[in-house]
DNA sequence: GCAAAAGTGTTGTGTCTACACCCATGT
DNA sequence: ACATGGGTGTAGACACAACACTTTTGC
């Protein structure tokens, strides 16, 4: 037999938050990386896969049925990482709808992407890691299912698309393409107006909400395959 | 102490060789899996990183320095992926340029992915992974550079986008496409016509060798930024 | 009526595909 | 000369961004 490694995995849970795209973080109250804010997860156990893994001890965070979305992000594997242990890691991408506010152990707060605290191990860079996929995947899946509340109008939706992408996000824009691509439909009910007026919002849902690829070809398509 | 799992690494080798993506796979001579064909790779040791792990393993295949590129692709963990050990597993994606041909182990050779001969584990699937990983990155980026030599002529690259793909490529539209990006640039040397005659090509170099995104965003673009 | 918010019409631009046509070489 | 393969010119389709304009509400 030779030694083995200690298998851990994590999970960036991502939230569009008042605006902001925020990730869920607890404090470590021991060393190493005392007091530095760390990404919910814990250690593989045998039987179960690193899916069933990290919702397991999502599980002791939120309620797991709030996450509308969980994907493998990476396995990082330096033998540096851990003064005491020799520790791989996979990292994993999960989503919470925004209209969620799961409640949360005393220990653990969300924290905006873009303003982080120090964090614990090689968790920035995988927090990074996460933020991007989810940018990419916006950009060419229904990925915004996972963001999104079941049903939304667009302007609600654009808020959620701006967070994440951290630009500006047209309304206008944002309605052509995710209609035309088929992603969105109307439901048929309207959002009332608000004590300002305005004319009332159609609302939308996503015709899916499992993570499908809806620009298969960025460019180099096959012959024949127009658009 | 709670026990561990083993962790294995394996590679999906990818090269155009005959106007066909090939695969680099061995044939195992013990169960599980007698006789079937496996990916090559083995055991993570003490103190390496993954890709050391996985750069160390191919390394009994062929030539390291031969890989062009070399980027993870997934880690599974199916508890009865294996038998008789508990095994998580990543695997990663290598390419190897078209005008290389590495000797090889007597166990080992060159498949077809279009043609897969019966796979061990979930070698399958992985390598249906890589391919498609293979595919997408060639819209987007310039990882063209790891299929391709160091100099070669437009109607050389298309055959291997060609086979890469799995559809036809016009050399015409392939070349507009990669000079407008610059990823392309002249050499200023000239391919010789063979003996049926026929204008001599210009050969074309890739501007860098290492991976670049070129087409950040699918759509959704940030404002101001035209596509 | 007027402000506010949502939604549509329309124009312009860049990128890609398709295909016709021209160029340079070997026999 | 003519076949062969390489390269350019050009037109059309499409998706997207930008912005003006219209619709529907609250006050």
């Amino acid at each position: 037999m030779h030694e083995k490694p200690t298998h851990v995995v994590s999970a960036v849970v991502l939230q569009a938050r008042s605006g902001q795209l925020q990730v869920l973080l607890w404090q470590r109250r021991q060393p190493p990386f005392d007091g530095a804010f760390a990404l919910p997860g814990g250690y593989l156990l045998p039987g179960e896969t690193l899916e069933d893994s990290i919702r397991r001890h999502l599980a002791e965070k939120v309620d797991v049925r709030e996450l509308s979305h969980i994907e493998q992000l990476v396995t990082t594997s330096d033998p540096a990482r851990h003064p005491s242990e020799w520790q791989v890691a996979t990292a994993y991408l999960g989503l919470v709808p925004s209209d969620l506010d799961p409640t949360l152990p005393s220990d653990t707060s969300w924290h905006r992407v873009a303003d982080l605290p120090e964090t614990a191990f090689d968790h920035g860079v995988i927090i990074s890691t996460g933020r991007e996929r989810l940018r990419a995947k916006l950009s060419y899946t229904n990925i915004g299912f996972a963001l999104a509340p079941h049903s939304f109008s667009i302007s609600e939706l654009r808020d959620l698309y701006t967070a994440a992408l951290e630009h500006e996000v047209s309304a206008t824009n944002l309605q052509r393409v995710l209609l035309r691509r088929e992603l969105l439909e109307a439901t048929g009910e309207l959002r009332h107006s608000g004590p300002s007026g305005g004319r009332p919002a159609a609302l939308y849902r996503f015709r899916s909400r499992t993570l499908s690829i809806t620009d298969q070809f960025a460019v180099l398509r096959p012959p024949g395959q127009h658009g």
